[in-house]
Order: structure tokens, then sequence, then C-alpha cells
DNA sequence: CGCTGTCAAGAGCAGTGCTCTCGTTTTTGT
DNA sequence: ACAAAAACGAGAGCACTGCTCTTGACAGCG
């Protein structure tokens, strides 16, 4: 969190002024969507001219990264709380509240979801900034399935006929963890987590109209669904 | 397509000016994306004023509105010619043709596909004339389903315990199509097709970046496990 | 022929991201 | 302690956006 101490007094000022920035931003965000954050309605509500901002975020783009970095780390953060309230070794436990804890995120803060894990911006390739607070959730399920590794658990799908190739990709994944899962297994984890996010983007994203009015029951019915497929 | 012949010659004109207009807008769309499209560009590229293309459509959402119909019939077209050059008795092979025939129109056109699948624009709520030509795709998705239920298959998860509310729910969907599918078999193929999405988005929009360099493979595996899970 | 509705064009409004310049203030180096 | 350097807020300005309104020209119909 404080990487160095701020020692000059314009250095906290700059600080402080940088979280009111992306605090109002945020809000706005909250508000009207990704296309709706203004830099100059921003400047405008903190009593700046808005080419003011442009001294603390260089573009529209930097500002946009900033909190596409932030709501990773919300998304990722309320997962993981949801998660450690449960007995570990409740491995079913603890996917339905990852599970739910994202969705409960997801649904609380509909445009910060849309953000990271809807439709990307203009004409924008995520920064390298982005990739690793995004790591945070997948190393929660990716942890998940190297317990259900290590218990044992029998997949409930036919192990796929995967190239050497993939194998090698998903065993690197793994180890890059510090972790053992076994190929067919990553192949499901996969399949469960598009699963996972494709069943909230389609609540949020208005595909479920006409289909469901709640999606409450089918999404804790999935999830089981999807937790018995893992081995839970 | 047609709904009524043209009679004077303004009409006909109209109508043609109607199509360049869309022809064009649905180019920009695809080259620079949603929030890159504007009217002002198009009426440019047209030769008028950017005021006259408010005769043919009375905002900018209007036009946004006739693209997104014509991109979830673009995918519901190519879905349906895919699945078309399959034995109707290989169920398997009929899946696979609509999975594949869907990412591969997708990688094709991944603007239009965001504008459909991704997160919606602003302020704007999918008007009507949004869902008939939605539910394309998902009807094709859920004759499938008929015909399995036709042919006994076995599903491949357990059936879970569903509210008579939602299991009512499911059931006036099929019902809707004159079809008939277990609630069971409704509740897996949802998580089939949100699967099948979630794959298609994550690959589109970049979650995969720095998992998968190419996700051909896991996703033709993902196909056979999810038609396996349907009970093919 | 004249009336009515449709049309393209232009000007204009309010808003946007972003750049550049100009004094002022703060920090830094000597 | 004093001067040079860096950072800063303010303002003007550019090119762009969606959208509205008015004006004058044209086509189709009675």
């Amino acid at each position: 969190m404080s990487d160095s101490a701020p020692k000059r007094a314009r250095d906290i000022a700059r600080a402080a002024l940088i979280r009111e920035i992306t605090g109002t931003a945020r809000r706005h965000l909250a508000e009207e969507g990704a296309t709706g954050l203004s830099l100059r309605a921003v400047s405008r509500e903190l009593g700046m001219v808005s080419s003011a901002i442009y001294r603390y975020f260089p573009s529209r783009d930097a500002l946009l990264t900033q909190l596409i970095v932030e709501a990773y780390d919300a998304v990722g953060s309320a997962a993981e709380q949801a998660e450690a309230e449960i007995d570990r070794t409740d491995l079913g436990g603890r996917f339905a509240a990852i599970a739910h804890g994202i969705r409960d995120w997801a649904r609380t803060n509909p445009h910060e979801y849309a953000l990271i894990y809807g439709s990307p911006v203009p004409g924008y390739a995520a920064p390298e900034d982005t990739i690793a607070p995004a790591s945070r959730v997948t190393l929660l399920l990716l942890r998940l399935l190297a317990d259900l590794e290590a218990a044992d658990a029998p997949l409930a799908e036919p192990a796929p006929a995967l190239s050497s190739a993939l194998e090698a990709q998903l065993a690197a994944l793994v180890a890059d963890a510090g972790l053992t899962v076994s190929p067919a297994r990553m192949a499901t984890g996969i399949g469960v987590w598009t699963e996972l996010y494709g069943m909230i983007s389609f609540e949020l994203f208005g595909q479920f109209q006409n289909v469901f009015d709640n999606a409450d029951e089918i999404f804790a019915a999935r999830v089981e669904a999807m937790a018995a497929r893992m081995g839970v």
C-alpha cells in the first residue's frame, strides 16, 4: 500500500488530490457508466479547471486504467472475504462463497463489473498494470482446484484429449502459482470459470431479459452443478 | 424482410439511403467499435450534412439499435447455416457446428459481437425490437435440447432441485417454442449456453490474455464437454 | 397551377478530450 | 540564503461530438 513515506508537503497534497480524483471518478462511473465518465465533469466537481487534471492523469484512458485496477481489486477482495468465512475443508462451500461473492459484488457495482468484464473500451489495449490485479480471483479458484486435487476429488467430466502443448500451458499456469492441478481438472476449471462469469454477464447485460425475472435460483443451481463438475 | 411494396419514387430513394447509412455505419462500427461510431462521420462519408441524417434516424441510439438488430440477425444466420450442413441425427455435430459457428462469426466481427453481447451502451435499455432477433440463436439451441430429449439422451449432470416457480418458467420457455424439454435438461442447457458465450467473451475481451495464446483447442475441448453434459 | 409535405443545408448550442501558454508557488541545488 | 528548476492552477483555444432549429428548394398530389 504505502510504497514510500512522502516527505515533501507537495507530495502528500498530490497523493490526496489523486485519491480525490479517482474517488469522484469512481462515483461518476458507478452512476453513469464508463462512457459517461468525463474529465471535465470530475474536475468541475472538484472545483478545479479541466486542464489541471492532466497534471495527475495524462489522459482519460489513464484514469480509466486506474479505475479498472481498483475494480479488479474490489471484486478480488470481495471474493476473498466471502471465501475466508468458510471452513477451508468445505470445498463446495468455498466455491459457492466465491461464486456468490463475485455475483453480489457485480450486482452492487454493475458499471464497474462492465468496465472490467464487459467489452473493452475504444482502442484501448489492457495495459500490464491490469493483469496482476485481475488474477486475484482466478488465483482463488486455482487454489480451490489444487485443494480438490489434493483431496483426490473425482472429476464429473471425462478427461479430454489435450495436446501436449496445451497441457504444458495449463501446467505452467498452476506452476506459476506454486500449485499442482491435473490438466483435466484445469480444463474443467476453465469451463467453470467461464460459465460463472458468463452467467453473471448474461444477467447484468440483459441477456436474461424475457428469460428469468430473477436469476437467483438458477444461479445457485448452476453453482452447485459447477461444483459437482470439479469434484465436490 | 420487405414489409410493403414502396410505391412513390421518393420512398425507394429513402429506403436506399437508409440502407446506405446503415451500411457505412456498420463499416465504421466494424473498424472502430461502437463508441467510435459518429453520425457526423457517417454523414460526411455519404456526402451529406450531419443534420440530414436525422431525417432517417431520430438519434444515434436509433442507428445503434438498427445495427444491434442486424448483428443479432447475422450471428443467428451464421449459426443456422453452420448447423444446416450437419446431418440432423448427429446431435453432437450439430451442437459443435452451432458453437464453432458462433465463435467464428464473433472472431470475424468482434465489434459487432461486443455490441450485442458486451456491456450495454450508456443509458441505453434494449428496446423490444432487439429481443426477437436475439432469440434466433437460443431457439437453435432449444431445438437441439428438444431433440436430445426426444432421443432420451441421458444427462451427465444430476438433476437439480428446482422450485416449482422456476420449473414453470423453464417450461414456459420451451412451450413458447412449441417444444418439450425437461426442466433438468433446461437447467443444463442454460449452463451450456452461458459457458459457450462466456468462453467467447473471455477470448474476445482479453480475459484469456496471459492464459492462452490460442483458444482454439480449449474451446473445442470445452464444446465436447458441454455436449456430453447435455446428453450427447 | 398551387398546396403540402419532404428534403438538404447551414448555423448554432452545449458538451467532450486534449494542448499550449502564462504567471505563481513550491522545491531543490549551490 | 538566494537563484534556478520543477510543479502547479488557470485560461484560452482546437477539433470533435450529438442534437435542434430555421431557411429555402424540390417533388408529388389534388
